[in-house]
DNA sequence: TGCATTTCTTAACATTTGTTATCGTTATGG
DNA sequence: CCATAACGATAACAAATGTTAAGAAATGCA
């Protein structure tokens, strides 16, 4: 993920120095929109404490479509690299601390890390796989199949993330979310 | 898309008589399955005449996810470069005449043409792009909605494609589509 | 052309989910 | 620590879709 980046570049002790200023740590509180749906993002996102949501909206309602949490990055790629309305919503579901990267000073990196280069590629092929797969379990799978997946293979998220944001990660309702949990 | 890389070649006179034994002409019947699900795919196609769906298997259904027609290329990307089993089969839904470059015969033509190398990542970018878009589509509207879309922006695919492949283009049975055709 | 297959429609009933609303519990921030 | 907001469960009813089945229409192929 983006947070090796951080940790490649805090090894080098001699131009750590150099960069570190780039890195600018924020404590935010819960429910904090980081970057709103329609805008044209200009920052990477990294979570050194807390929970981020990235959600988007549908006619007045939210869905939400991915979680993430201590040590994961977050951006909304297409619109940073190509300067696009941002097709979705940042948002912290905890009070949490985070740490931005700006567009311009990223690039400044790439200029003095030439090698970092292929590392991020390489990244964005992973991120675009895993949509990809995200996608297709939302089509593939019932959301009570979903539900079952998110017990065995992401119990934090079930542990730390309130039932109406997995409601609509699940492409359901909170009612509907309460009858599958009280069913079996 | 992947079709300009034979116009391409094709305009360099002096090496196309060189590279055009690469490119292998087939008249397949409706039905023909190019490629299965499972399989690891060893080539890309191009569709000179005809139709393709993509699709994979759900408990026994089928679900597709996408049409191709005259002029585009299809290839199960993730399959042929990082030699994964396909997620999903390739098959006809018209007799068609398709046009197959294999792997390697690809990798040749790559060598001798580096400068193809650029056109070919920005391909796969917007491949991929245009994946989460259509995997975006389909959780935040609804089949009617879906439909009505294809209606205005595809409707290529209303006019050449059975009706109960559209069903499961949009995640629902025919039973459903045949409803929802005749309620309004 | 004519037979077999595929495709589409329709119906009746079951199932799932959405919608709206209420109520008790929990969590948050001043 | 308390008032307020957020959260989760539940109920009753509505709407959409699934399931199964049967028959009509269209299509493909010999």
């Amino acid at each position: 993920m983006f947070y090796n980046l951080i940790d490649k570049l805090k090894k080098d002790k001699k131009n750590w120095d150099k960069v570190q200023y780039m890195f600018i740590e924020n404590k935010i509180p819960l429910k904090t929109i980081l970057l709103q749906e329609g805008e044209i993002s200009t920052q990477f996102y990294f979570i050194k404490e807390g929970c981020l949501r990235t959600w988007f909206n549908k006619d007045g309602k939210d869905i939400t479509f991915q979680f993430f949490f201590e040590r994961q990055g977050v951006a909304s790629i297409d619109s940073l690299l190509n300067n696009k309305p941002s097709i979705f919503t940042i948002e912290s579901i905890e009070p949490s601390i985070i740490i931005t990267l700006s567009k311009n000073n990223f690039e400044q990196l790439l200029q003095l890390y030439p090698e970092l280069k292929d590392g991020f590629h390489e990244i964005l092929f992973q991120r675009f796989r895993n949509y990809a797969l995200l996608f297709l379990s939302r089509i593939k799978d019932t959301p009570r199949e979903r539900y079952e997946d998110l017990i065995i293979n992401h119990p934090e998220i079930i542990k730390r993330v309130p039932q109406h944001y997995i409601a609509s990660y699940l492409g359901i309702t909170p009612t509907s979310l309460s009858r599958i949990r009280n069913r079996k």
